[in-house]
DNA sequence: CTTATACATCAAGATTTATTGATGAGATAA
DNA sequence: TTATCTCATCAATAAATCTTGATGTATAAG
């Protein structure tokens, strides 16, 4: 994995390091929800959502898209197979049967 | 997904989000290795990956190992697997064809 | 026994992240 | 226009994380 993929990865990941996210997340997959509807469901504050919204979009795993006075925020899949890619490589161990060469 | 569940994946990805513990786990794809093997490697110092192969440990992503002066550090399969059920989670969006229902 | 090696842990400081309340921009409604 | 609503952003503070060097604990070697 190059220097810059593992930069990518840990934008990706360190979005996923919050329960606040996580459940954000977990709420979308329902579908396309404005800031709104989540602050209702997640019982939390406006501008801490708006943060931590900010910090999954930018690692690239929702989208928003504007209407009226409201934002949509969904999915994005593209980021999320990134993940599952990421993930993909990690478990690709190679099964070196026989344990390392010993410290001496 | 549960909050005893999201607790543990933020763990997991928290785990993830830095970019000398991920160096890491790819020296470790090679099979198991010891902390100096390890520091030769990525040209740091010891107390730092001690530092991080701890949180890796923590999160289940690595096991250790203690033979004589030495700790062997190698991939925990089974961190490695929740990772990918958590992921997978993640994927099984629930396609609403239409998009959510508007705010008013 | 004394010294060296491999590693963990601690303490202090620096850096990053998260929370909260306030302010501001843009859209809509009155 | 004026007021209201939705949301982003800012500023200040709090909290968590990372880095570094020092110290401690086994183990092994001399």
């Amino acid at each position: 994995m190059s220097t810059k993929q593992r930069v990518k990865a840990t934008v990706l990941f360190h979005a996923l390091s919050d329960e606040t996210r996580l459940e954000l997340l977990n709420r979308l997959k329902q579908g396309e929800q404005c800031v709104c509807e989540l602050t209702d469901a997640l019982q939390t504050g406006q501008s801490k959502l708006s943060f931590h919204l900010r910090v999954l979009k930018e690692a690239g795993l929702i989208r928003d898209r504007p209407e009226g006075r409201w934002m949509y925020y969904s999915l994005n899949q593209e980021g999320l197979e990134d993940l599952e890619d990421f993930v993909g490589e990690l478990k690709k161990a190679i099964r070196t049967s026989g344990s390392s060469k010993q410290c001496q």
